[in-house]
DNA sequence: TATTGTTATACTCTATAACTATA
DNA sequence: TATAGTTATAGAGTATAACAATA
């Protein structure tokens, strides 16, 4: 007996995505009102409060290649978010840092992060949330290690 | 005292991101294997067993705007996986359906959607696996009520 | 006028690969 | 040769807006 063609809504993986587009599409319409990208504020939060940094360790550390994070930056700088500068020992490294207006402005964001967050899940009973929250996150530590290197 | 700004990882929002962004990139990987996208597969489920539907309809059902399905359609008819015809009553409309070849296709599809969540929410504890499947059915509820409309 | 669908355009996000400068 | 970063190119995914045909 041959096994049913299993539909869209029989996956997890499904509803997953559903929610989690959702969620971030919500955020990045928040997020709009400043002028800015989801992509725009991980880096940003990424820089919040630190030197500068390496675009090669931004681009570890957000699981994105070289080249995506050097267009992210131009984006930022173009904003006058961001700035680069020549790294001093080797020079072939370079730096970014946020601007002035941009350690401003990513309070104003994280808040906006914050409200979102309350939005989605602040009506789950606390139990629930804890519960998503604890397996979102043993996912996300095992796909961390299975996750495939970028570049 | 001023509340912290808060991080990327003080978010649910932020992990449910992750963890979908990465079930997806993992599905669409075993999907390239049969050169269909995601997108494409979504379309092609809809299709599936069934007569011409009209596009307008898979905008709805797919939440896209009926240009997003026109392209995706294109898409779909390039690779003879679809094909369009024109409607019979109402000689504005038009109707997709899937080719014989797509409808084989799908089951191999379904197949692999199967495959894709047994390997990341398979080893998930049944009582941890049936709790994010409430959660995240619940909040989809949610937020077809919330969500945006689209066109 | 309203509706169905297509077309044109644009932008984000991301990748791969080639290239430059430096080490 | 190897590494850091940029540039060039491409393609998915999605939107908005203008348009054509028809109702």
């Amino acid at each position: 007996m041959p096994a049913a063609v299993s539909e869209l809504t029989d996956h997890l993986g499904y509803w997953l995505r559903i929610v989690s587009n959702h969620v971030s599409y919500a955020f990045a319409r928040r997020l709009s009102d400043k002028d800015v990208t989801v992509a725009e504020w991980a880096m940003m939060r990424m820089l919040f409060g630190r030197g500068p940094v390496a675009p090669s360790e931004l681009a570890m550390k957000m699981g994105l290649t070289r080249g995506a994070v050097t267009k992210l930056a131009d984006r930022l700088i173009g904003k006058g978010l961001a700035a680069r500068e020549e790294g001093q020992k080797d020079r072939r490294t370079q730096t970014l840092r946020l601007t002035a207006r941009a350690e401003a402005l990513v309070p104003e964001l994280a808040a906006a992060a914050d409200q979102n967050d309350l939005e989605w899940f602040g009506s789950l009973p606390d139990g629930e949330r804890r519960a998503l929250e604890r397996i979102l996150k043993t996912m996300a530590a095992r796909l961390a290690l299975t996750s495939i290197p970028v570049d």
